[in-house]
DNA sequence: CCTTGCCTTTGACCTATATCAAAAAATCAT
DNA sequence: ATGATTTTTTGATATAGGTCAAAGGCAAGG
């Protein structure tokens, strides 16, 4: 327990980039978050079911992904300090086609859709943080489409480990080159060549 | 003013998708935004600025696009019910890389920044609607990205085509193909092959 | 109207990356 | 460990779409 409360630390930090947590809303956060470790290679959502859990990731690397044409088709990463879920799925309660798993073993904090719910209803400052951080997202996310329109393979490759610099080298390959939208045989090259 | 009001339902619609509109909102909703019109080409923001305004299309169709090589490349159109502003820009109060113009003649209602501060300090459901109206973004940006990586010229326009459906005959060819990341050329080709 | 300039189309050629196939290397389970 | 499976690398070939160049269309301003 003296081990979660460490590691809390970091959770409440990432609030912090964006809201003054007040006591009581830590408390509130604590009371409703529960911590839970996934081996490597373990589901931790499934493109069935409805997404009802945000993951906080303290330790490891979840991936999200789809199924196009039988193959897995990467959509992001993410390390320590972010959150992930299956968005459109968490946010409307229906089913959507992402997966969700953890690339090696990984510690996390779970947040229900519900407990997020009341936090959202009784603390006005949550909403903020809610906006703010989507900023942040949004940022990225525009970042990536240019990236994906104006640039050859290898500088794909190069805005990906910029991007997933903490992390890049523990992502499989064939894995990179699904999320980068190039064969593997090409991004195998253009790491061989360099 | 008659005219006006009349404009204001598809505005206060908008926001009747994520929220409820008290009456008390409404009218300083009303108090704050103003009308403008742009004439075909205009520009409605300069790079080199801080963009203070957001924009709500009424009639017409904004452009965002940045300048790379000595290009315009656009970043994505606006077409009528939908806000615009340079993101980074009005929420950091920074400068960004994009303009904005006016791909025919538009009118807008705009809203300061600071009017917009106020209206998230005094009304915390204008920042539940900030959220769920940046999810409806983040959905449409998630798509691009999906259909930048895994498909051919062919089907990226037809994306495009799709995803504009209501304005993509008004917008000229090359900046289209800058939008889609092909040349001029090659969209041209597509065109006529059907 | 006729310019002037911009936007779009057409053609010839070239290059980056995909595809297909198979070997080599790494990882996993017994 | 050892064999089995998965992942990565390497090679040969094909192709979608880029580049360069020039001509045709169309629209705005005198």
């Amino acid at each position: 327990m003296s081990e979660l409360t460490q590691q809390t630390e970091k959770f409440f930090r990432h609030f912090e980039k964006y809201i003054n947590l007040s006591d009581t809303l830590k408390d509130e956060l604590l009371k409703r978050i529960s911590f839970r470790t996934f081996k490597k290679g373990e589901l931790v959502h499934d493109a069935g079911k409805i997404c009802r859990y945000s993951y906080f990731i303290e330790k490891g690397i979840f991936r999200t992904y789809f199924i196009k044409d039988g193959k897995e088709i990467s959509e992001y990463f993410c390390g320590e300090g972010e959150w992930v879920n299956s968005p459109r799925s968490f946010i409307q309660r229906t089913t959507d086609i992402y997966y969700i798993d953890a690339i090696e073993h990984t510690d996390a904090f779970c947040l229900h859709v519900n407990d997020l719910v009341y936090l959202f209803e009784n603390f006005p400052e949550m909403e903020r943080y809610s906006r703010l951080s989507m900023g942040t997202i949004f940022g990225h996310l525009i970042e990536r489409i240019t990236s994906l329109r104006f640039t050859s393979a290898k500088e794909k490759y190069e805005h990906f480990c910029l991007t997933y610099n903490d992390i890049y080298s523990r992502i499989p390959l064939g894995m990179i080159a699904t999320y980068l939208g190039i064969t593997q045989e090409t991004l195998s090259r253009i790491r061989s060549e360099k």
